[in-house]
DNA sequence: ACGCCTATTGGACATCTGCGCAATAAGAGA
DNA sequence: TCTCTTATTGCGCAGATGTCCAATAGGCGT
């Protein structure tokens, strides 16, 4: 259709390519439907994209990669190390649930069989782990955490949420999701020596209400 | 090829399901390749099996199905919850990293595409937590473990161990597969009140020899 | 030895997939 | 207004996929 600058076409092919994903699976994404949903021929995205492994990776780095930028910023604007772990979980679990968390589990299910697809979930995934653990590290500077080993809390955290998630994505109803949060807070209050229910539990309406 | 007897021929679609669906995940196994591996027409497989989506469900159950009941067997011969516990894990990590936690992958993620496929995953995600649930309340009851809810806790010794098992099938490098049967089980530690390490670590010679 | 049931064949069918390429046209600069 | 770069088209190609079906043949019971 309009003809559009390399950068501003490349960015369309992102964000349509992202819309469908987040509705059908990065899996089931295909160069027709993103042409589809941009309303161009679909020999325009090869020419900005080498494979459709490059636009499904620029698709989940884009839609992942403004989550964990988003909780970042939320993070900073705490004042100690607990507040920011609450803001974590909140942020967490607002975006991994109210969004397509399907995509997380397309994306390493696919990490191994679509190379780009792969270098970027690990690329997030290893981010996310070291926002959890500087923050963790923080904590014990600040002497209200106990923390032998930030690093592997971290990814205990971290792996404990994406297990539980990935529970609630793909087995509706067996857990349910308002209670994922409370569990892995408790998880890590454990972890770092704090008393259960010590963090404070962000209300349902105040996760509802930024999420909408 | 030969004729052989409706059951017979059944098992064998499956055991040959299995088999590719272990080599090249289950998202990717076709017809044609199950057919393939057997040495028969493709054909021969939908006279047996509905749709494709029975066929990977079934070879499904058959694989994590084996290892669940292993790892029950396991259980039973030990004496008392703690040592369950230990041999719990040693199993899960036996089974789920030496062999193909990529079928996990794949079912999640087909889970909402494929409803067979889904079901039962969800039906033997739910018999591992029973399984964990059942050990914690029988270590309550013998008085060496504290624990208040024990469903809670048993999502979440599941759902931590997926989390990091998925992190070495997706990622391999970010974390050391050899280190995730120590965390998760320092994890339960915290949980159930116990001392750090005070649950036996199955050795890596162990866990190899019983392996090959 | 014969007949019948059915396991098995082998391919047809319609659809989808990623990718590439020659042709077209839009728009910026001269 | 003309030219030239290149964004965009539209389709072709080769291969894959699940499903279905008429035809074949293997083997059990009579």
């Amino acid at each position: 259709m309009t003809r559009l600058s390399p950068t501003a076409r490349r960015e369309e092919i992102v964000a349509a390519a992202l819309r469908v994903a987040t509705a059908k699976g990065l899996a089931n994404t295909t160069v027709r439907d993103v042409a589809a949903e941009m309303g161009t021929s679909s020999g325009l995205i090869h020419h900005y994209f080498a494979s459709m492994d490059d636009v499904l990776a620029a698709a989940f780095e884009e839609a992942a990669g403004a989550d964990l930028a988003n909780t970042e910023a939320a993070m900073r604007a705490c004042s100690n190390a607990s507040a920011r772990l609450s803001t974590f979980f909140a942020s967490y679990t607002r975006t991994e649930e109210y969004r397509a968390f399907q995509m997380w589990l397309d994306a390493w299910a696919e990490a191994s069989r679509r190379p780009a697809l792969g270098a970027t979930s690990r690329r997030l995934n290893v981010a996310w782990h070291e926002l959890i653990a500087t923050t963790l590290i923080e904590g014990v500077n600040e002497g209200v955490f106990v923390c032998h080993d930030p690093a592997a809390t971290a990814w205990r955290v971290l792996s404990l949420l994406d297990g539980l998630s990935l529970q609630v994505a793909a087995h509706p109803g067996v857990i349910e999701r308002a209670i994922v949060l409370d569990w892995a807070m408790t998880a890590l209050e454990g972890e770092v020596g704090l008393a259960v229910r010590s963090l404070p539990r962000p209300s349902d309406d105040e996760g509802r209400a930024v999420a909408s």
